[in-house]
DNA sequence: AGCCCAATGCAAACCGTTTGCAATGAGCAG
DNA sequence: CTGCTCATTGCAAACGGTTTGCATTGGGCT
């Protein structure tokens, strides 16, 4: 169980003009509907729905189909990565440049609060795992769950 | 990384009979779509989605919706486990008597081949995560993702 | 054989997500 | 600065998996 460290959350504290840098490096435009997603991505610890963010985004600024649009753009613009907490929903964080953002979560079954979990078992775990049965290029998914202090 | 055996495909091999007893035992009653359902995942060794079921029913047996509440209650009886592979749809595993079902799979991303993996990190690992955070009742889910042998 | 309530079929609702289309506007050329 | 153009957006409809309301059926009991 190596705790790997990936500051990701010092990433994520970039401000918002070196992240639409990010963007219009890419050439995509700086829409007032991407800033305001990036801001409160940036001001948000843990991974958020594409509702959560449409609610707290300043009122009425974008449409909820903007939201998601968004969100794909910055997913596959490497800018965000995807959760899935065990709800079917898709929730997502900011990730810092050159930051492949994989960690894991401890989320309370009763309150869903949520606890960043930046360890992980080791690389040697999974080559075993993928070499065994052949395969390549393999990653995984890990969430926890249980009840968090509040609401024992 | 100790291995855990689960014995969990024995289990599921146990027989029509059995199974029936054991929803005889909760009274709850033995339809004909609750055994055809049993009879499908008996046979079937990995994950199936309710469609899955329904396509694998002989023709017309019942109806969608009748698998869908088969398996919340069979889920429920703790006689299926549910998983969910990473696209959103929930897939279930018969469960022996007694079996908690815990285990983890590794999936293909090009042909969605599913391998059974056993292996399991330490219960250490888990419950520092949770002792640390000062969590109870901390469980994991756990999916491992690459490209099998026949697609590279 | 008859009763009763669990279980079912069917269709509609649901919820998160995606998409078609017409209107808008960001970034660029002139 | 002005105008052009295509990426982006709003809106509403469609989508896919899942759930649900309601009338009907039928399993397990007496
Ligand atoms: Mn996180
Ligand atoms: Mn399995
Ligand atoms: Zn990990
Ligand atoms: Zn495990």
């Amino acid at each position: 169980m190596k705790s790997r460290k990936r500051h990701h959350h010092h990433a994520s504290r970039a401000d918002l003009p070196a992240l639409t840098d990010r963007l219009r490096r890419k050439s995509r435009k700086i829409t007032g509907a991407r800033q305001a997603i990036l801001e409160i991505l940036r001001r948000h610890p843990h991974p958020m729905s594409n509702k959560e963010i449409f609610a707290a985004l300043p009122k009425g600024d974008c449409d909820l189909a903007t939201v998601y649009r968004s969100l794909h753009l910055l997913e596959n613009m490497g800018m965000v990565k995807r959760f899935d907490l065990g709800d079917g929903v898709a929730r997502f964080e900011l990730l810092g440049e050159g930051d492949d953002g994989h960690h894991h979560h401890l989320v309370c079954t009763r309150c869903a609060a949520v606890v960043e979990i930046e360890e992980c078992f080791t690389r040697e775990f999974e080559e075993q795992i993928a070499a065994r049965n052949g395969f390549k290029a393999i990653t995984h998914k890990l969430e926890f769950f249980g009840i968090c202090p509040r609401c024992q």
